[in-house]
DNA sequence: ATATACCTACGAAAAAAATCGTAGGTTTTC
DNA sequence: GAAAACCTACGATTTTTTTCGTAGGTATAT
């Protein structure tokens, strides 16, 4: 039999696009059935239902997802946190292409996607955290 | 034969990982002939010189790169712009996990990495830039 | 001038990710 | 109680991405 090795802290796997719209629903609504999640995810793309079910049960072998037996049919949870995942792929992306640098990423958001005044004020209020922090 | 359509502004494809690998010691250095790309990106993997070859007989074919002959090798060029795809990507990517929210991004950007002071201050010069220019 | 070391081109294999079809069961509806 | 509408399980196919092998040419060194 060949399954992945445990140990200690196992490096989280990355989520395929596939997993990450199913894991999103999931995050949104806390918990779903298959046939919800794939209500949701079958609006952006022409998918199967079996399609959908499959990619579900895979990631439920593979402990992204937990699940409980609710009649016939499953009710499933995110067994991952959001944020964790968030950060993980954030890493990534950083280093894949902003050379590693978080600032770089920050700047040209920035400059791309236009916040709003009050996006913009948030932002400075994290800013001011983060330099009183940095002082201490 | 198939080709893609060309329909004025043709979509720009995301370039896979292998791609931007590539595209990365391109932005990096200008230009490069498969040798001097395949030295580097052997470094962090091991790949066959002929993978790394056939990877950018791909990109030059989808238009990703241009190239020159140099005697009996070719020098090849980016033919996309970082900028552009670090911006189509980061979209993307904010979409995908960050419900389309660039500052929720950033937020959890500065959460986790920890700029240095410095870099913080780069960006509280970016962030007053751009409430200037809002006001206007 | 022959062996060695490069180079490109290109089909094809291998691996990874996404999609689907079918079988077999339960619930619901008439 | 038969038909229709669900459900899961799971092998298999399809598509995409990555990797490689081989053939054939050119430069280099002995």
């Amino acid at each position: 039999m060949v399954t992945k090795k445990i140990v200690g802290h196992m490096k989280k796997d990355q989520p395929t696009n596939s997993e990450l719209e199913i894991l999103t629903v999931l995050w949104d609504r806390g918990s779903a059935t298959t046939r919800e999640v794939h209500d949701i995810v079958s609006q952006n793309k022409s998918i199967g239902y079996t399609s959908t079910l499959k990619t579900i049960q895979n990631m439920h072998e593979k402990g992204m997802l937990s699940r409980e037996p609710h009649g016939q049919t499953h009710l499933y949870f995110p067994a991952v946190k959001q944020s964790d995942i968030q950060q993980v792929m954030l890493g990534g992306f950083v280093n894949k292409l902003f050379n590693g640098s978080a600032k770089n990423l920050i700047l040209q958001t920035l400059g791309n996607q236009k916040p709003s005044q009050a996006e913009l004020e948030e932002i400075r209020a994290m800013l001011d955290k983060l330099e009183k922090d940095g002082d201490a």
